[in-house]
DNA sequence: TTAACTAGCTTGTCTAGTCGTGTAGGCGTG
DNA sequence: CACGCCTACACGACTAGACAAGCTAGTTAA
């Protein structure tokens, strides 16, 4: 095992918060590496003489701060350095579409990892009412939701969920699994909505545990959630994007004028 | 005490994550509010016939998804929603600046919230590597650094850093307590530097303990990043300013055309 | 009137177990 | 050699308690 120090009881901070700090300073001065096991929990209990839920509860803290990633059965790993990426205001450009690039493709070629898309679903529903304001119709009109899953070099770093107003998607290849190339953004255009800006709401906050799931997060890793909505030259919302990102792999970068 | 579901124990969810969904439940439809209490421990350990530890687990699981906080002796409350909702990409304009009112300022006046700055301490110091970069001049070379604190309505939400080079900000107002109206950036250009465009990263994760302490962050609450540079017209860059914004009390969002 | 105390609530921390389920490796059988 | 089985060990979920410590309100004493 790892060498730690013990636990002080004269220390004025909990054993549990001992055990988690002593953890992440073995993780911090490199003693334990991305990837590499931590001491198992009866490991460690042995060693600090405390009860199991003393640990477990050391172990959650250092999940909750992303450090660390518990699998069933195996043990618990410390978690890998982010995979740092950068994605820019440019990067739904007219010019991708037409060379018959979606957003995020374009994206992966530019930066340099293997991109990927799964989990695609796609079917017609009533729009709730918060999407619906932001496309300006009324809440249980009908949109086609597309919802599917992006990978980079084979991980789950974000899921998307679409939704176009009816009107726009039907008769286009909006409604097929395949939108074909340059994506639903091509496909709206050429159906006579050129895209004139976006409008782009980020935030950040935990996951639910769905979102943990699709994603592969452990718990207490933070999501970036943005959801874009683009408006033809017209100025009507032609769609709207709901993303959730493992926040660890983006860094979203932000182009404007001072004006 | 409020509505909830009984357990399921048919239900492929453990008891904890179904009572964390059905609080969760609550609090979305708006039986619980902002800064409700939640129904005490030991309540929930009757109404739902578990022990004790299964409820602070379904409970821990609200705190880490930031929606609830708990007070030692008095409860577990609904955090209250986002104070600062938004902030355009309008909000560096320059008829603000010329009217006197620093970015903060003139979105708090209005979204309707009182806004407030502390802990306001600037110093001269030589740059680390990051910033450096950013700015385009060596590591080491000498930059006026202002810290300060943001506080919307009297709750502190946001750190902000910014780093000026010296050769820009000696003799002005920028190495100042108060920088006067319109603040740094109107100092900036008073200077010779009008303003022509600004890059935003964004970012999202967890805080360091000295971040929990200056935000007043509970564990397992995320915190966004952004890091802005400012380019005057020469394309110079003239200011990089370091955020780090309680993420529940931010929706960031940008405008940009679709090009 | 005011200050101190106290009872009863709350959450925080911890113990010492049980049972369930996923993983990995050894070991025999076909 | 390949396959399945068994077993030791890992974490996940849960139980039923214990005591500590913070908060609030009511009561009591100065």
């Amino acid at each position: 095992m790892i060498q730690l120090d013990q636990l002080d009881r004269s220390d004025d901070r909990s054993p549990y918060l001992q055990i988690a700090a002593a953890l992440r300073e073995a993780i911090n001065v490199g003693r334990l590496g991305p990837g590499d096991r931590l001491p198992s929990e009866s490991e460690l209990t042995g060693f600090y003489g405390v009860a199991r839920m003393t640990v477990r509860q050391a172990i959650q803290e250092l999940k909750t701060e992303g450090l660390v990633m518990a699998e069933h059965g195996r043990g618990v790993f410390v978690r890998s350095a982010p995979v740092v990426r950068r994605l820019a205001s440019e990067r739904f450009a007219r010019q991708h579409r037409d060379r018959g690039k979606a957003a995020f493709l374009a994206e992966a070629e530019k930066v340099g990892y293997q991109a990927g898309v799964d989990s695609i679903r796609v079917h017609e529903a009533p729009v709730a009412a918060d999407v619906a304001e932001r496309l300006g119709i009324k809440a249980g009109d009908p949109v086609v939701v597309r919802e599917r899953r992006y990978l980079a070099n084979g991980e789950p770093v974000e899921t998307a969920t679409s939704y176009i107003p009816a009107e726009f998607a039907r008769g286009t290849a909006i409604t097929e699994n395949d939108t074909g190339p340059g994506g639903i953004y091509a496909r709206l255009e050429e159906a006579g909505h050129p895209l004139a800006r976006f409008v782009e709401e980020v935030a950040a906050r935990m996951p639910t545990p769905a979102e943990r799931r699709a994603l592969q997060l452990g718990p207490g890793v933070p999501v970036l959630t943005v959801v874009r909505t683009a408006f033809d030259e017209q100025g009507v919302a032609v769609e709207v994007c709901d993303t959730v990102k493992a926040a660890y792999a983006y860094v979203l970068e932000y182009d404007f004028p001072a004006r």
